[in-house]
DNA sequence: CTGAAAGCGCTAACAG
DNA sequence: CTGTTAGCGCTTTCAG
């Protein structure tokens, strides 16, 4: 494999001049140029990165931790932010921790190591006192609201997702909510239902402790939360619902028993999933891609010394369809 | 930023003795390699690794291309070879192609330029005569069986899966059946087409060119298939669809027509994915994650000088529940 | 516009 | 066991 020494060589110029062409420098002269181009196509030269990054003191690679790739939040994150470092040239290196602390330290190691210019965190056990140190390794930007304020987070605004699920419905004249969750003590499910009960007394809706139901995850759960809200003489004339899946459910079961939607029933899911598509639901959606997009578009700024906002807030998106 | 000068300094050893130290080589005097660690531990120093890649012309990295992530085949091969690459050392770096042909040679270079130490191909667009000339970039595995025989694959056994598929169809009875794939341009795709229609033969299955689908990708696609399929008045018994997802549409439509299955209509699936689950689905599982590990593994052989076999083959299970 | 020279930080053959 | 020396391949002053 040839290299720059010759190819100045054979184009009777220094290596300087090489590296020029090389650089798209301006000022040589263009015989010279020509010369050089001519050597590189006949020595079928390839530049050494690592002699690049050596010299230069950087890789244009930026590395991303997650516990696992094969999820759906993740994955949809490695999209976005694998889109967004093609735009700037940069390359990707996808670190997998399995939530294993070690790991995750020793791929911090390699912002130090000069293996990558800079990190996105998509989610880390590691815990705050320690991740502060971290901060001097090297540029960092973290995908977790939890994270540590040491470094520019970006993250997903669940509280206002709610108040657009509520707005919408309030707006389409529903006063008379009810509630389905999954696990309401996570972090967002926490959010979640604060957030809706808020809503609830700040709007003065009506309101009934038959209407509430969590720790629903499935598309069978679905059907039998249907059951109940319709076994109840006391109907709500909608649900905001957390998941597609449950929303599903509810939505097979209603149609089922022949009641309409939204006439008799309005519901609202969460995610857009393909699902929702499919039967027509309305939806919340939490913008990941472009999480991941906004994660590497800051990372690139901050390594190029551009300032950042410290966070980053996304809003989550209302998908209008038929079942509201 | 230290570097090993200062710590042979300030050691009083010699550069050599540090790097030694270092690399963990016997040969050192108990007292020196304590000197150098203590005067690593208070220079906090980090090897430079593009320095080291430099110096002994390798980076510990492998690539892999991918048209994209967030597509459930891709991010479980992906997470597959992570979990290898973690094993031995080595880190990944994921190219994200969206089957453009200039990006996929692109990450090509990466060999030559000795940013990556190997690449394993996801899949590939580039066409075979010119992928024979990559063949000479660097070590290449490909996950793909229509790939070039230039260089190792290790592959499932798309051929036998579809025989499985088929197979457990005709074992049922069927004799009409029909055909719904993905891109049929892609190495599976062209396989699995192949496979299909040989069997057809072999079989002596009836036939009609109003059961074929290509470029179907989503469960939306599945329903507008479904229609086709439904409004035709010669009907198959059965479909075998390459993806999970696009078979749930079918079914779902199907269903929603008042049509049985799997009496009126059988389906049989891909991929094993949840929703497979959900819907009741019989599909044929590959082992993905198994296959990256595999494809990571014999790529870290490859590299490090090892003789492999030239081709590996994994084989699908056929997962029964109730859509046949 | 061009080239000489001095790095970037580390490794490894060789001689002792 | 240890140090000297010569690279690895490219960039970047600096002086002309």
């Amino acid at each position: 494999m040839s290299n720059i020494t010759e190819i100045a060589k054979r184009a009777k110029v220094s290596r300087t001049t090489v590296s020029r062409v090389l650089n798209n420098h301006p000022y040589v002269k263009k015989e010279k140029r020509e010369s050089v181009l001519r050597a590189i196509e006949e020595l079928n030269y390839v530049p050494n990165m690592s002699a690049i990054n050596l010299s230069k003191g950087k890789t244009n690679v930026f590395g991303v931790i997650v516990p696992q790739i094969n999820h759906s939040f993740f994955s949809n994150l490695i999209e976005g932010i694998g889109k967004e470092c093609n735009k700037h040239n940069y390359s990707l290196l996808v670190l997998q921790s399995n939530y294993d602390i070690k790991k995750e330290l020793k791929y911090f190691d390699m912002l130090k190591n000069k293996v990558i210019d800079g990190m996105i965190v998509g989610s880390s056990i590691i815990p705050t006192n320690k991740i502060n140190d971290l901060s001097s390794s090297g540029k960092i930007i973290s995908c977790e609201y939890s994270a540590s304020e040491k470094f520019p987070r970006v993250f997903v605004d669940h509280e206002s997702g709610f108040k657009l699920a509520v707005d919408h419905l309030k707006s389409k004249g529903h006063q008379k909510i009810g509630l389905c969750l999954g696990n309401p003590k996570s972090g967002v499910g926490i959010t979640r239902k604060k957030s809706f009960f808020n809503l609830l007394r700040e709007y003065q809706l009506t309101w009934n402790n038959d209407w509430y139901f969590d720790e629903r995850y499935t598309i069978y759960d679905g059907i039998k939360v249907a059951s109940k809200l319709l076994d109840n003489p006391v109907r709500p004339t909608a649900v905001v619902v957390g998941s597609d899946q449950v929303a599903a459910g509810i939505l097979y079961e209603v149609k089922r028993r022949g009641i309409r939607i939204p006439e008799d029933l309005a519901l609202i899911g969460f995610d857009d999933q393909p699902i929702a598509k499919v039967l027509d639901l309305t939806t919340i959606n939490q913008p990941i891609i472009e999480l991941g997009e906004v994660a590497a578009n800051l990372l690139y700024r901050l390594v190029n010394g551009e300032g950042i906002h410290a966070d980053t807030k996304l809003e989550l998106e209302l998908v209008e369809r038929k079942s509201v």
